[in-house]
DNA sequence: ATGTCGATACTTTATCGA
C-alpha cells in the first residue's frame, strides 16, 4: 500500500501536475494540503475519473486539506479534535480499509506560525499540543496509521541547509521543535529517517532568492506511522523532480509503501 | 544587486499569507 503526502499551494493550478504524478507514482492514497478551495469547487470529477475515492475539508481561500484514495474511505472526520471553535481547515482523517484490515490515515496542514512573537504562533503550538493529545488517543486503538502533511516544522539541523538562517523562525523555534519531538516520542516513526539517515533531504524549497536552484531546501513534510504502520514499513521516499516541472508548488510529494 | 506565488477585492494594483 502506497501512501503519500502533498502540499500542492492551490489544486485549481496544480490540478494537472497532480493528475501527472499519480499518473506516475500511482499511489493508493494521496493526502493533499493547501487546496485552497471550498469543497464544492474541489476538482472531485478528475480524480473519480483517474480511479480515486474523495474527501474533502476545504475552505475559502487558506488551507484546505482533501485524501484521494483507491479505496472507498470510512469513517471521515473533518478537523482536528480538541477545539470547536477552531474554524481553519487544517485536519482530515479517514479509514481505508486495505488487504489485511484498516489504515487510518490523516492529512495535516500544520499552522505556521509566523511570526513568532504573535497569536499565530500561540495557535500553531496549541495545534500541536492538540495534534498530540489525537495521537495519543489514536494510538489505544493499535492499528497502524499514518499522519502525513506538511508539519511546518522542521526537525533537526540535519534537516535545513542552512540552520542560523532559520534559527528565529517559527518552523525551526525550539518549542516547535520539542513539540514534534514530544509527539514522535509517542512512539510514533518518522518514516523518512527510518529509511534514509542522509542529511540535508529537502521537501520544501521556497519560491524566492532561487532557493530550488541552490537546493536551499526544509524537510518539514512527514509521515509519521503508529507502531503497527511502522512494523510493515518498506520504503519512504521524496519526489524531488516534482518541484522543477512547470508551475511547480513549492513543495513536493513525499511517500512510503507498506506490507500489504 | 536582485530575485515568488496564489487568492482576493470597493480589482487591473495592493494586500495577505506562506
Amino acid at each position: 500500500m502506497k501512501i503519500a503526502s502533498w502540499n500542492v499551494n492551490s489544486i485549481k493550478v496544480r490540478l494537472g501536475s497532480v493528475l501527472d504524478w499519480i499518473g506516475q507514482a500511482k499511489p493508493d492514497v494521496l493526502c493533499l494540503q493547501e487546496i485552497k478551495t471550498v469543497d464544492e469547487n474541489f476538482p472531485a470529477q478528475a480524480f473519480e475519473d483517474a480511479g480515486y475515492n474523495v474527501a474533502v475539508h476545504g475552505k475559502k481561500t487558506y488551507n484546505g486539506v482533501a485524501i484521494l484514495s483507491k479505496s472507498p474511505m470510512e469513517d471521515i472526520t473533518r478537523g482536528l479534535p480538541g477545539d470547536d471553535t477552531d474554524e481553519q481547515a487544517r485536519y482530515l482523517e479517514a479509514v481505508i480499509p486495505a488487504e489485511h484490515g484498516v489504515v487510518r490515515v490523516a492529512s495535516i496542514y500544520l499552522p505556521n506560525g509566523n511570526p513568532p512573537d504573535g497569536p499565530k504562533y500561540e495557535y500553531k503550538l496549541k495545534w500541536m499540543e492538540r495534534l498530540y493529545n489525537h495521537a495519543k488517543e489514536l494510538l489505544t486503538y493499535e492499528e497502524p496509521f499514518v499522519l502525513a502533511g506538511d508539519y511546518n516544522v522542521i526537525p533537526t539541523a540535519d534537516d535545513v541547509y542552512d540552520p542560523e538562517a532559520w534559527a528565529g523562525d517559527a518552523l525551526f523555534l525550539p518549542q516547535s521543535r520539542a513539540q514534534l519531538s514530544k509527539l514522535i516520542n509517542l512512539g510514533l516513526t518518522d518514516a523518512f529517517r527510518a529509511r534514509c539517515d542522509t542529511p540535508h533531504r529537502y521537501t520544501f524549497w521556497d519560491y524566492q532568492r532561487g532557493a530550488w536552484k541552490k537546493d536551499h531546501g526544509i524537510r518539514i513534510d512527514h509521515l509519521l506511522l503508529s507502531p503497527q504502520a511502522a512494523d510493515r514499513l518498506e520504503t519512504c521516499e521524496i519526489d524531488a523532480q516534482t518541484r522543477g516541472w512547470e508551475k511547480p508548488s513549492d513543495h513536493v510529494p513525499i511517500w512510503c509503501t507498506l506490507k500489504d
